[in-house]
DNA sequence: GAGACGATGACATTTCGATGACACCCGAGG
DNA sequence: CCTCGGGTGTCATCGAAATGTCATCGTCTC
């Protein structure tokens, strides 16, 4: 579990990210708002702690912001202001817990571990032709409701061809999407379609070739 | 929104209850743990506010034991004691929040405000699969109820596997979520998992390996 | 029936994960 | 301050699995 912390006192830049790493937690730090924004660009963190007042501005007003486009985190801020309204804003900005200075280090290792559990959870898309069930997030694909295990190559494929349920796929729009590289030089995708077909065993052929063109998904039965 | 407060010190039967209502709350009061309970029978509450001692008992006991039942109202708890591993245990028993005592009565309405806005969401500090239950308060590990004891890597690593059950992870993930700083550029992750499944012989590979692709959880036997 | 193209089985090659051994870092204790 | 040891990162190697290649066969079209 990871966690940004955002503070410009020098004493807490120390202190704060030794407590956290004592949790086992991996900590990154940053010293304003310009650099939070970059490291949460970059990596993507289970729990955010913010000092309330930075050098570049209040990060509560931030984080405000950054709710509106979806910005999920939790956020723990830390904050000096002792009234009650200051308190109730930093509730308000969706962040998820706050903490006055000053504090126990234990008091926030506490928060923290309960914030870092809360943690968003997010559905995986799922495209579905005919009887095909194909979970980009889990890379499992289900025929018919029983489970078909494919290779790596078989799966790009397949997720490829559902993006585009019965529209012509040529072999270079494979090959450009599925391979890297300068594509190889030779029937590979013939051949990952004769495996991909071997494995979805388990129904019509859903995969049409079309002579001198390329591939096309089709629905055979129309139903389902 | 109604609240139930359960507090055996005069002082405070008056004290909390009358902050909760100047914040517009309708509170019950309740001045042990059997007249809780019926309080909790009879009415529904959004959110209780429970004294850690309580003449006739340990209200967090009391509460664990609720949650095993179903109980998804959030708690928090109002203790004296200040000790980190107290303060765990009042997580660990499922309750969404705590204050030490003394507190600002400020604080004690955020706090209650915060709580009984977040509904009946409880995330038990327990994830189970298959055969293991990790404890993410007590950082333990058991696997067919033996204890396992995991290094710190292992565990977390373990704890983002078991957050997404079945999903598949990839290596970048787990660096992003485990390790701090840019990740490291070896097969630290391999490593890891390989200590892990040694750590977790004691029943079948719960760690699959998607070739190309990451790691998941599965469940090869199915049951349990 | 001939040519072209796709399908497929067999085989070669490459890539990737598992693992043992070792090096390093840091904290505890003398 | 030094040593020791546990925990963790790094590296080299091995073996298996995935994938690319090729040759052959089947089949559709003209």
């Amino acid at each position: 579990m990871r966690v940004l912390v955002v503070e410009d006192d020098k004493e807490l830049q120390v202190a704060v990210p030794a407590a956290l790493r004592s949790a086992n937690l991996a900590v990154d730090l940053a010293v304003d708002i310009a650099s939070a924004d970059e490291a949460l660009y970059v990596n993507s963190y289970d729990c955010v702690v913010f000092d309330r007042m930075l050098p570049d501005g209040d990060s509560l007003e931030h984080v405000r912001g950054l709710r509106q486009q979806g910005f999920a985190v939790p956020v723990l801020f830390l904050t000096a202001m002792a009234t009650l309204s200051d308190r109730l804003d930093g509730f308000e900005g969706g962040g998820d817990d706050y903490l006055v200075k000053p504090f126990a280090v234990e008091e926030l290792i506490v928060r923290v571990l309960s914030l870092v559990r809360r943690g968003p959870t997010i559905r995986p898309p799922i495209i579905r032709y005919a009887d095909v069930e194909l979970d980009t997030a889990r890379r499992t694909v289900h025929r018919a409701g029983v489970l078909v295990t494919l290779r790596g190559k078989e799966f790009s494929v397949l997720e490829y061809l559902m993006s585009r349920p019965e529209q012509l796929v040529t072999r270079s729009e494979l090959i450009e999407h599925c391979w890297d590289g300068d594509g190889p030089m030779s029937n590979v995708v013939d051949v990952t379609i004769t495996r991909l077909r071997s494995r979805l065993r388990g129904g019509p052929d859903l995969i049409q070739a079309v002579r001198g063109q390329g591939y096309r998904l089709i629905n055979p039965g129309g139903a389902a």
